[in-house]
DNA sequence: CGCGAAGTTGACATCCGTCAACATGCGTGG
DNA sequence: CCACGCATGTTGACGGATGTCAACTTCGCG
């Protein structure tokens, strides 16, 4: 069984144990032994999943409140400590996983999240990547406009799918445009909450008239009698 | 309570009861209630999901044996009969989920298979994923070659997030060099199975010296440290 | 035989990855 | 405190992959 250094093993107290973890240090490695599930205190966090052709991809990012590594058995991402980091780690036992309320649960709701992803990298431009990621982006304060930017921009392209160099192209031309600005590097502030929607392709259904223009929609859809019946459904 | 017209409500047998649709019938829709599960004697299916611009993404295809529709209170995605096809419908009762064996190893299966399409989607170009997507059709017969295509250009492209013309090129080049043919337009023979793994992507680690040629790789790996650890770990 | 759905193919435009150069920032040591 | 070097980020030029548009062919079905 693996033993994670930071914390060491077994944890005593069954419910958790506080750590603190630097910046980019390793919580836990894909392919572990996962006996732990983390809750995060402060700071921020990155999961990744490397293929065996050495492509990192940042499947999510966590943060204040968050939880995350609750895997089963064998930790499937690693996850590693954007910022310094504070955390509480819970033990993950096979028998007493009702511990975490309901685990099938938890797997829904990474497997929502994956296919929102699914959606973005099969669906979307990288404009439109973006601008639904910077939403994504936890608030800070009451302002809902001011959200925490922890991460560098080659995690954000290994999470979107790009190159650094798109996002930065991107990055830069939302800030050129007036759209968004950035302060103290580590902030970004949205100053066209209205523009950044309307660019992420994430608006609500009623704005027919823009499905059309800008944005490509390339979809094939076959059996558009039962698009209209699913549509009519949920209106 | 949604009641599917081709089952009645309720199924009186508990486990299950024999039912059988046409080609391009709807089993059931997204955002309907999930009252069953299904198992497919013969036949093939895919499950949809539309966003809410009316994109159409086929989620997943499933032939004979395969097994689908084990959502939790609502479909999450519509599934539609590619084929005639001959189903045993399962009820599935909230109280009685251990009926199927374990839920959330559905869950995780279902994260898995999302997991490889965030794959596809982000790193791969259509030429590798028209390639991945024909090794993993199912094999008729004997012989290992022969495979299954009942679904039309358009549920691949919707599948595989490219358009018809795209995909309709890739198949045409690759039968152009005689790496696959067509046989009855709904059979599909691979002439050179080492080919189309090389093509996909897909090939076992240990032919590095091919990493670097044709298809671009465009990672950011960060914590190339992590990663060679990893690497160390499986091999 | 005729018609609509599905598939194929070519010309062209555009998005975004690649390559290259440079700027900026940060930490460390003198 | 400054100098240096490395990590990170920015920007431009360019090309290739793939979507768009359009025309045509093939197929299935009545």
């Amino acid at each position: 069984m693996f033993v994670n250094p930071h914390i060491g093993s077994p944890v005593t107290a069954k419910c958790c144990a506080s750590i603190s973890f630097k910046r980019s240090d390793i919580i836990y490695n894909q392919g572990d032994a996962a006996d732990h599930w983390y809750e995060i205190v402060s700071g921020a966090v990155r999961t990744c999943f490397f293929n065996r052709r050495g492509q990192r991809q940042v499947t999510a990012f966590y943060y204040g409140g968050d939880v995350f590594g609750v895997d089963n058995c064998t930790y499937v991402e690693s996850a590693e400590a954007i910022t310094d980091l504070m955390v509480r780690a819970h033990r993950l036992c096979p028998d007493d996983a009702d511990e975490i309320c309901d685990a099938s649960g938890i797997f829904r709701r990474a497997l929502d999240l994956s296919r929102q992803r699914v959606v973005l990298l099969g669906r979307k431009t990288a404009l439109q990547r973006v601008a639904a990621f910077i939403l994504g982006l936890p608030s800070i304060g009451s302002d809902g406009n001011r959200r925490f930017l922890p991460m560098s921009r080659a995690d954000i392209a290994d999470h979107l799918c790009l190159t650094i160099h798109t996002v930065s192209r991107i990055i830069s031309n939302l800030i050129r445009n007036g759209i968004i600005r950035i302060e103290n590097k580590k902030f970004l502030v949205i100053n066209s909450l209205e523009d950044m929607l309307d660019i992420s392709g994430d608006e609500q259904i009623g704005a027919e008239e823009k499905y059309n223009t800008g944005i490509a929609i390339y979809n094939n859809v076959v059996n558009a009698q039962e698009y209209r019946k699913w549509i009519v459904h949920k209106s």
